[in-house]
DNA sequence: TTATTATATTCCGATTCGACCATATAATGG
DNA sequence: CCATTATATGGTCGAATCGGAATATAATAA
């Protein structure tokens, strides 16, 4: 049950669902993923933490970056048969759709280095 | 969004889970639910509702009674889907176990008539 | 070492949520 | 009509949640 709810939890916030997408399309590191949502900083980290517990998204840790993608769903099934399910999922959903056309010009080159 | 967002919210408490588990076993009126759960009546009737509005259940009055069931599925995909799923899911959880096992000994004649 | 930069954590305010009690509504019976 | 019974709604309280600002941590560079 535990799972399960950690799952719908952390599935049931638009900004997470929207990290959930924009991870479909590349792995990113933080300051990408909260400069797509147009978020403070640490608020981008708190989404991906609950996330990241909930089985949905793994990091690799890259000198300074931290790069986030889609989990494999090994730790948590209820997880991986969401994230097969948002694959497809919201695609034509406004919000996503907008968030995927900014996608390309997001880099952490430019977005980074404050 | 709002659509998906619903289901998840409304799938992502214990007790609404509940709720759709037992409801696989059989319609139910509230004050059996009610029993089920060991809530107080108006928050079992408040988690009907939030499942009604996210297309997971369904409700038909009978006299007095309102007898609620499991949702097709027509008015939200997301619904369906998650409903199916939890058609096997979590069968193995100890809450929804000993919930399972209660269930025969729950009818609306011994419940009611306070 | 110190400076810089990306990320994480802490704290706080505003909102939401889940529980209950009290009460309102709806349907049936007398 | 009035009484009874099942369900729904409104109010309130404490806990959880989401957002941001400030700060701490970690990793690299000088």
């Amino acid at each position: 049950m535990k799972q399960f709810i950690g799952v719908t939890k952390a599935l049931s916030d638009p900004s997470r669902v929207k990290i959930v997408k924009m991870l479909q399309h590349r792995s990113m590191c933080v300051c990408e993923i909260q400069a797509t949502l147009e978020l403070a900083q640490p608020t981008a980290s708190k989404h991906l933490k609950i996330l990241e517990e909930a089985g949905l998204v793994t990091y690799r840790k890259s000198g300074l970056w931290v790069n986030y993608s889609l989990a494999d769903g090994k730790s948590n099934p209820y997880a991986a048969t969401l994230l097969g399910n948002l694959r497809h999922w919201l695609d034509s959903d406004p919000e996503v759709l907008g968030m995927a056309k900014r996608l390309p010009e997001i880099n952490r080159e430019q977005i980074c280095k404050r």
